[in-house]
RNA sequence: CGGGAUGUAGCGCAGCUUGGUAGCGCACUUCGCUUGGGACGAAGGGGUCGCACGUUCGAAUCGUGUCAUCCCGACCA
């Protein structure tokens, strides 16, 4: 490709409205170009790019056994009727309506489309399993889009959906997905983490996601996820699934005798730790969450944070956020209560479902809440002055330095951006939308299924989060756009001219993806724009010429070599 | 959904306080000059100042509304 016909228009400054580092390189070296918020077009170079990732996930998808196909965008609503998630799936859920009023969607996902494909084309047990997948555009309308390609509204996933006769093929069919993920990030450059996550409200399911870890002190924090890692026996987590033990800690607050005592003002357990002068690990704190419409009060040590996808899961819930005040005013009115938040308990509430963790049950003689301001009690022991709740779960967030429970080390936390999510369904959706096959027996039974996700457009963001310098991207050979670009310094140099042309040919010739740059710009322009994106080889024809030497240069590296126009191009043929 | 901020040329910004009909840098076009790290000079083209309503002789500027975008919070009992 001739760097003067490309379709690129590269920017001397980041635009204003990016955050993240890949957001920012993307669209100043003319890669994307933001249509709608959190919608992207993806333009010359980047389609490269995306194309690039999904022929890596192709190769690795087929070498494993799954058979490409392309669902519609655009689904009828009675699908998801069938399956119940049109009423559950929410806001993210775009809905539109045809020209007839009826009601569709744009797909955020296609359980229930491959479901139906399996349905209606798979009647017997010879038939599997099987793995079907595609690679294709989705559309969730996100709360708030945002660091570009990271978390846009639209954007290129591939999907891939198992059906298996029983479990053990499910987990079969798991571990080849899990390795040809692997593998697929592996090829792409990225070093990966495969992590245990949350399996969202469907008991007794796996789910794993695998991570590109970002480091913490990276100028941004592109990494929405915690992950949670054990450096000795290698267990890791997501932070909404992470479990972990406790350190030791002071849980019997040896107050004596049970009392009413006055804390003004102590909104918080940090004010009250402090006026109390004990630490917050004796102190039970009650949080008011609204669950799916439903108060929940949990219960949690005082040092501790409720982990709000645990918290839903124990209640199966699909949405969950904190009470708001006047929520928690209608709670203590229908009570016979006044107090407002800092000074709850659970004992007398009405109408309100009440959960602990599992911290709080060890606790003696420890500080809580009695639904008075400016009052708690202290010394409180379960069993004689509040009942210890009957339904008790780990529904805390882990933190740094607890302990593995496999083999009690200290855990370590860090960032990362999902890029790959893999999961056991089970017969979710085969039995909601009667999805059977005749086994061995004659008898009819539900598809076992799996599904399995990959971003593309967010892995190749995530390739620049991981792959960058001060002059722009640097990106890992396999996905880059182009392999290398030949750069003549002087476009008014015949020699360097025809040197770099006729590189440029043989390199073509020999089937290498190349650019020559042969605008008629300064050297300074076309060697900044050959950094900024991110080409990993530069073959740079100058004044050397004249000895028969060229530049070469290796982008992540930096280091530059003078070798002869020959050994350039046979180093690049053979790489 | 709550809080904060911003909308002026493709990109980055000034002008607004104190209303008088729009400017700077980059990019773009032409010419000259220059060619190893985003040169220089000259001459150009491009904007209903997010949108609507209002105040006024007159609005980018003041007021009201609206839309869009960005950031923060959804971690507090």
């Amino acid at each position: 490709m001739r760097m003067s016909v490309l379709f690129v228009q590269t920017l001397r400054e980041y635009p204003s409205d990016a955050e993240v580092i890949s957001h920012k390189l993307l669209v100043r070296a003319g890669y994307i170009r933001k249509l709608a918020n959190g919608i992207y077009n993806y333009l010359p170079l980047m389609w490269r790019v995306l194309k690039k990732i999904e022929n890596i996930v192709r190769e690795e998808m087929d070498k494993a056994g799954a058979q490409e196909i392309l669902m519609p965008f655009v689904q009828p609503a009675e699908l998801w009727q069938e399956s119940g998630r049109w009423d559950v799936y929410g806001k993210e859920l775009m809905r539109l309506k045809d020209r007839h009023s009826r009601e569709m969607c744009l797909g955020p996902t296609h359980e229930e489309v491959i479901t139906s494909i399996a349905r209606e084309g798979i009647r017997s047990y010879k038939q599997l399993p099987v793995n079907l997948y595609q690679i294709q555009s989705k559309f969730r309308d996100e709360i708030r889009p945002r660091f570009g390609l990271l978390r846009g509204r639209e954007f290129i996933m591939k999907d891939a959906y198992s059906f298996d006769i029983d479990e053990a093929g499910l987990d079969k069919s798991y571990q080849i997905m899990a390795d040809a993920y692997k593998r697929i990030f592996e090829r792409c450059g990225l070093e990966t983490k495969m992590v245990q996550s949350d399996s969202g409200a469907i008991g007794g399911s796996v789910s794993h996601e695998f991570m590109v870890l970002v480091n913490e002190d990276s100028e941004n924090n592109a990494g929405e996820n915690d992950v949670f890692y054990c450096p000795k026996c290698g267990y890791s987590a997501n932070s909404n699934h992470a479990v972990s033990l406790l350190k030791e800690a002071l849980t019997d607050g040896k107050f004596g005798k049970a009392q009413i005592v006055d804390t003004p003002n102590t909104h918080s357990i940090e004010e009250l730790s402090k006026f109390l002068n004990i630490p917050a690990t004796v102190i039970c704190k009650t949080l008011i969450y609204v669950i799916d419409g439903k108060y929940v009060a949990a219960l949690i040590r005082g040092d501790r944070t409720i982990e709000e996808t645990k918290l839903m899961n124990a209640f199966q819930g699909n949405e969950i956020r904190i009470a708001r005040n006047d929520e928690i005013e209608e709670i203590m009115n229908n009570s016979g209560f006044s107090a407002v938040a800092g000074f709850i308990g659970p004992k007398g509430l009405k109408g309100v479902e009440i959960i602990a963790d599992e911290t709080v049950k060890d606790l003696k003689n420890f500080v809580i809440g009695i639904n008075q301001n400016d009052k708690h009690l202290t010394g409180a022991n379960w069993g004689v002055d509040v009942e210890l709740p009957s339904k008790i779960c780990d529904i805390r967030l882990a933190e740094e330095n607890d302990k593995c429970v496999e083999c009690q080390s200290e855990l370590k936390v860090t960032k990362g951006i999902e890029v790959g999510n893999i999961f056991k369904l089970g017969t979710k959706y085969s039995k909601a939308m009667s999805a059977t096959f005749t086994d061995k027996d004659g008898s009819e039974k539900p598809f076992i299924m799996g599904c399995y996700g990959i971003g593309i457009s967010r892995t190749a963001a995530a390739a620049v989060e991981r792959h960058h310098d001060e002059h722009g991207i640097i990106w890992p050979v396999a996905i880059a756009p182009y392999k290398v670009i030949v750069v003549p310094v002087s476009d008014q140099d015949e020699t360097q001219m025809s040197v770099a042309e006729s590189i440029y040919q043989k390199l073509l010739n020999a089937g290498v993806e190349v650019i020559l740059d042969d605008r008629a710009e300064r050297a300074g322009v076309k060697l900044k724009d050959a950094d900024l994106i991110g080409i990993p080889y530069r073959i740079t024809v100058g004044k050397t010429i004249k000895d028969n030497l060229v530049e070469f240069k290796e982008r992540a590296s930096n280091i530059t070599e003078n070798i002869t126009p020959e050994q350039a191009i046979d180093r690049i043929i053979a790489m």
